[in-house]
DNA sequence: ATGTAATTTAAGAAGAATTATCAAAATAAA
DNA sequence: TTTATTTTGATAATTCTTCTTAAATTACAT
């Protein structure tokens, strides 16, 4: 199957690149409508499906909570606040020992990994006591 | 809230105490099913949920698929089957590093972490020729 | 540029998984 | 016990996502 270039799948590609929280499918639906008012949440959903799976955004599944895109494929991490959910990057320089521990396990029918951080975003930590959490 | 000593919370703990198929909520209750027929899936949900909550079980939230649920709560890892969607334990031995890798991290707000392996379960390792995945 | 085939769209229906509701039953506490 | 709390089964409701349709758009070979 051939990518179509339509409009709408450039202003979804685009719109996502100028996000950086990582939205959910309506959350850019509805920044989407800004600019094309007709577009259905079903095009984006198809839409970004058919990006991540030919590898142009990046679908972040966080447990148990609603799916979110990122239009950032480089590597990086994943930071799932715990309190609000929001997503924040973490950069791959860090963490860099991490892939390099995991690595040596890709092998045979091990064939990928994920990892994902959960905690506290920036916003949140400086709203709630050290306590709380 | 405090727990109650119900049949069917023992039940479900059982069952899936027995089971190392890492089960859905809806396969956990065809299994129960054949102990306590009159039992609703939405009290098998309600109960892995408290269960899970309450640290005695893991939920384990693969991406995109349905969550699945873990009696076993020493720590160890999973490998997701791409072909079948069978979760399989990995020995958290063998990837200890990983952990101490991981560990110098945990700090400030960055509280949790959790790495998920892909690729193919022994089962569909030996069906499916190395160059179809 | 034009015609034709293939792809994509909007809209809403359908689906799957999960959660909520609520009266009755079971369990725990006093 | 008696009373209060929790849980249950049944089913409705919700949530997120995918599917279906005819119509519109896009790609591409003339």
């Amino acid at each position: 199957m051939k990518l179509s270039n339509t409009v709408q799948r450039r202003v979804i590609m685009d719109e996502l690149r100028a996000l950086k929280t990582h939205p959910t499918a309506d959350e850019l639906y509805r920044i989407v409508r800004i600019r094309l008012p007709k577009i259905s949440l079903g095009t984006v959903y198809r839409n970004l499906s058919i990006l991540a799976e030919s590898g142009m955004i990046r679908r972040l599944d966080s447990a148990g909570r609603q799916t979110r895109f990122d239009a950032d494929i480089s590597p990086h991490y994943h930071l799932c606040c715990d309190v609000c959910g929001a997503v924040e990057d973490l950069s791959s320089e860090r963490f860099r020992n991490i892939a390099d521990a995991v690595a040596p396990h890709l092998t045979g029918r091990i064939r990928n990994w994920n990892i994902d951080f959960s905690g506290l975003c920036r916003s949140c930590e400086k709203r709630i006591p050290e306590n709380d959490v």
